[in-house]
DNA sequence: CTGTTAGCGCTTTCAT
DNA sequence: ATGAAAGCGCTAACAG
């Protein structure tokens, strides 16, 4: 059997028309459900002659026409993040359920590709994007052809509209949520800052927070890179928990990332969490509960960050020109053996 | 700062043409890249013009004066597959590399979406579509209008080209490995079989290599549907261990979400892979080190399995109409604590 | 209620 | 070498 399904061409509007014996006007009313004004035996006719010739109609010159595609993107840092890929799923069953289409684009962490993307999504005449993770501060951001939503970064005065989880809260909740369970000495490790809004507020905010409390050690590691400087890592670990031997000692790590590398760190030390040391990790793995006696985690309600991303922008295509506005959801503690 | 950049709009070919004091003709040559054709001065008046309106060429317009829409999609089962992501990637790239854009379909799934998508791409009139675990029978995959490459898994006789994992291959590597490190009985566990070829091949490629060994114990589980029959798999994996009592023993789970799954099991059984029980998982999941001792794990070359179904994808929009064919890559074993 | 007509932005004969 | 004009498939005035 050969593979050459392309020959098959497609009935267009005016085939219909011409076997419903009418004009394609009406066949286009009748495909965007302008049925008072169609008489039923038209009506029927067109039905008919959809169905014999099995038309369904080109999306593209439907665009080019109406001005509008039906199409939405969503710009990420890196697919391979399950956070991205959870928002992801929200995002894609709005988009669903209001008739758009989604497309994806990774960057890959890859900082040409932002560029590249943006200009790609504006030749494709795209309604709107989302955009989770962009780092550049190119002037190509200023004045795109449509609407954007920022998911989890904010944006220097760009004026786009804002969802993601409200760090604050979060990092409150996790924080005295440690402290209350008795440990004393807690490092906060994290990936790179410059640029990265989220991760900037859940330091400030656990610094704080630990300055509040009479004796309570609390520590910041920024790592910039994860992947090369793991040695650094050990070493951050190690002088903490020697610096505060004796103390009840916990890490918190600013996302899931983190986390693994984390865990590896620990397991090379031979460090065991839940019992030498405490751990608790922002974002919330599918593998928390298998890492050892299982971690701690500050879970974030992505599905619904995603899906109301669509709905903000949503409204953006539909033209409202209000205030950029912020919204920023709970997140929810989900507590396993790493911090007994 | 208000959110209406909407308001915009860009220049058309028509403009450029007008600053350039020339017609859409040579404008449209330009921009094919045509220059033969255009004498030096106009081709630097071109340049300009089309640098002092900051112009794009509309990619819907083009489309659909063409034909093609240099749009490709990858349907897939399960975005949270961390393989389906691998192999993204590896697509993604090749697109780029070739000057493509990525759909990427969230079947999630979802049966009546496999249909719903299909017919979506088929209004975009995307050029070529990759799908990967597909498993609907519907007519509707029989005479679509682009060419299509199936990723790990086989279709009956659609006469689409298949790109893949060598399963004979890794699961020979995988038995012989376990079978050499003196493990005696062997559960393989997988989720339901029916419709799905990969895990089926790798299932009697097991029976097949543990039937021909005298003294080796093979036993295979099949689970509908791991989210909810957890009860059933602690039954099936208690059991083994009894029936098998005195003897090394190890378990094979099919792919990487089954791996968590028993790994779940194994923890709520406290029974300690590495020391209790040996197992090996096919895929390999980024925490696979970080799960108790560390798991061992057959690696599929994700990367390559999907820059390589692009590039026969390529080869099929090009017009290539030969017999369809199978590319199949060899897995690599990647050794951990968990078949000490 | 229905059909004719003029484009959307681009490519591609076909003349010049 | 260059451009005028037709038309990809569809929608939206505008007439009837």
């Amino acid at each position: 059997m050969t593979n050459n399904r392309q020959s098959i061409k497609k009935a267009t509007i005016s085939d219909v028309a011409k076997l419903a014996k009418t004009g394609k006007t009406s066949v286009s009313r009748y495909l965007n459900g302008e049925f008072g004004i169609l008489s039923a035996t038209l009506k029927e006719r067109i039905e008919q002659a959809i169905k014999e010739l099995n038309y369904r109609p080109n999306q593209m010159a439907r665009s080019l026409k109406k001005g509008q595609t039906k199409l939405i993107a969503l710009i990420l840092a890196d697919i391979t993040n399950p956070y991205s890929v959870e928002v992801m799923k929200g995002l894609e069953a709005a988009c669903q359920d209001n008739g758009y289409t989604l497309l994806v684009c990774n960057i890959n962490k890859e900082k040409a590709k932002e560029k590249y993307f943006l200009q790609l999504l504006m030749d494709y005449n795209v309604d709107g994007v989302i955009i989770h993770a962009l780092r550049t501060q190119d002037s190509i951001l200023r004045d795109l052809p449509f609407p954007v939503v920022l998911v989890d970064r904010r944006m220097s005065d760009l004026g786009y509209d804002i969802v993601g989880l409200d760090n604050i809260q979060a990092t409150t909740l996790a924080s005295n949520y440690l402290i209350d369970s008795g440990f004393e000495a807690i490092i906060f490790i994290t990936e790179s800052l410059t640029g990265v809004g989220t991760r900037q507020e859940r330091v400030n905010t656990f610094k704080k927070i630990v300055k509040q409390q009479k004796g309570i050690v609390g520590e910041v590691v920024e790592i910039e890179d994860m992947n090369q400087q793991t040695e650094l890592l050990d070493q951050h670990i190690v002088s903490f928990c020697q610096k505060c031997r004796g103390m009840r000692k916990a890490i918190v790590t600013v996302n899931g990332s983190v986390t693994l590398h984390v865990s590896l760190a620990l397991k090379r030390l031979n460090i065991i969490w839940g019992k030498d040391i405490g751990l608790l990790s922002f974002d919330d793995p599918v593998w928390a509960s298998v890492a050892g006696v299982g971690i701690t985690t500050l879970r974030q309600p992505t599905y619904k960050i995603g899906y109301s991303s669509f709905e903000m922008l949503h409204r953006r295509m539909q033209g409202d020109h209000s205030e950029a506005k912020e919204y920023l959801y709970p997140g929810e503690l989900i507590i396993r053996d790493s911090t007994n």
